[in-house]
DNA sequence: GAATAACCTACTGGAAAGGTAAGATACGAT
DNA sequence: ATCGTATCTTACCTTTCCAGTAGGTTATTC
């Protein structure tokens, strides 16, 4: 099955949701996401680094540290998680091979993504 | 870059079109469709096998032999190529996952599929 | 300065993608 | 009939990516 998202990309997004309910709550542990969502702190540990880059959540170090949505969760889009953790999205690179690009007259047209409700 | 159509998957494509190009001129040999597409002979050889399986090809063996477009170009889309070569299509994989998705109220909607012009 | 928790950097096992190659099989032609 | 042609089958190899584990380092608070 073809065209699936990565688990990284869908513990990604369980984690944003997860954040999303704790929002305006102050910092979750990374811990305390773990164990909620039944994923590996470690593991999880780097899914977290890349919405962190994007600038989707923000982290405080230390003790009494944590994460938490840097943007009020209205503003998110799946599409913003989603490329965060697996890069761009661009299912037929017409880039890389002009040639066949030139033949085939009609080429995948888009592709809708809906938001992220809280 | 995910989401992407395999090597496969294009050459697929791009293999449909050229006979697509032929139709009605009889049978097209593999070599010719592997010159005009500079793509390796043996690798084609083995594309070619699950277009056939999916009914959109038709082959004749032997001296004089080669492949035809089974069906009229018009009626071939290009999610009928894909899913014959790269398997079901199902970005979102709610299947397994019962809990993560009964909080995102939002899937990933639809996804359109054009039409393989001649 | 000790506890805490985020952060960085590897490493490993397994699966899939991408590609090569040798031989078997079927069909037309001589 | 048998020889050439071209599809078909099978096996193998290499590389890359996914998924997950683990150890150690840095920063912050009390």
């Amino acid at each position: 099955m073809p065209f699936q998202l990565s688990t990284r990309g869908r513990y990604g997004l369980r984690l944003m949701v997860a954040l999303a309910l704790d929002y305006g709550g102050g910092v979750t542990l990374l811990k305390e996401l773990s164990r909620r969502e039944g994923i590996s702190e470690k593991y999880l540990g780097q899914i977290v680094i890349p919405l962190k880059n994007a600038g989707l959540i923000s982290s405080q170090r230390g003790s009494r540290g944590g994460y938490a949505l840097a943007r009020p969760p209205e503003t998110v889009t799946v599409k913003d998680v989603v490329e965060a953790i697996e890069g761009k999205i661009s299912p037929v690179p017409c880039v890389d091979d002009p040639e066949s690009c030139s033949r085939v007259s009609s080429c995948v047209a888009g592709r809708v993504w809906k938001r992220l409700g809280e």
